[in-house]
DNA sequence: GACTGATCGTCAGTCTAACTGATGATCAGC
DNA sequence: GCTGATCATCAGTTAGACTGACGATCAGTC
């Protein structure tokens, strides 16, 4: 899994955001499993969290997530009691998702250890360059307006 | 596919790193379309012609590739014309991979398209902050010792 | 008020990438 | 010459994401 590098590719950058982003999912992995969730679970709630109440779809376009995935992907934190589906009240066509108390505490909790994993993750780095790195990473990502 | 960013993710590093990487996949493949491979055919393209002869496995540990995955792989290239298979002298139970000329020249063309990518790709960062970024990937992805 | 086209969530099926476990061939050490 | 390990391969499985289709619902038009 993990390779030893080769000089051909230390410098590509196909080759590095891919290991770079491995190594961080494996950090995590054992931090987020104390909660039951993986990232991407963690990134669900996490969008369901913020500001007003999100249809199954909206939720799926702030994480770049298919809707036909979404549909998966909430059956699972439905049946774990963290998100509840509600048909929207205005479109009858509409789940409305919500984090549950439970889903609430989950988020609370995994947050803090996803925080401290990338804590840990960027620590090498520094705090200026990790900063840096960051806002870097967010014009790339496009998150960000140059 | 593109999302639109959400506030709650926009300072995650797995979203961040996990995005990045996909619109660089995103801009590349039509770049090396034209030379009928993708991303990874080209990362072993880049191996092969590292230093001495690589077998099959030497070649799939440097790019962090299983073993059954590199078969397949080479199966691919080997197809294309690109690679060729001998069994090794010193161990006959060993593939030697080399590159065919038409690998040679596949590998020199795509490998400038590629470069011609990333170069775009971070060219909104600045030269120096992209260096920055670079290096700072070489100590996530562990390709650099701190 | 009924009709048309579009949207939302769902489902079935497909596709790809990657892994596990087993196999035959080969090697190194005794 | 045996034994245990290594290499490439293959079959089968798993996980993730997509396509296409469906029923239900909405908005706009006549």
């Amino acid at each position: 899994m993990t390779a030893e590098p080769s000089d051909a590719l230390a410098t590509r950058l196909g080759y590095l955001l891919k290991h770079a982003q491995q190594r961080l999912v494996l950090a995590a992995a054992p931090a987020l499993a104390k909660y039951g969730i993986d990232g991407r679970e963690l990134a669900v709630l996490t969008v369901l969290a913020a500001d007003y109440p999100l249809s199954q779809q909206e939720a799926g376009e702030r994480l770049g997530v298919d809707r036909t995935t979404m549909v998966a992907l909430l059956d699972d934190l439905e049946a774990k009691g963290l998100v509840e589906r509600h048909r929207s009240i205005e479109d009858r066509r509409k789940n409305i998702v919500q984090l549950t108390d439970a889903g609430k505490r989950c988020l609370d909790g995994a947050g803090r250890a996803r925080d401290e994993v990338e804590r840990e993750y960027l620590a090498p780095l520094g705090d200026k360059l990790g900063q840096q790195f960051i806002r870097a990473l967010q014009v790339l990502a496009g998150v960000r307006p140059d």
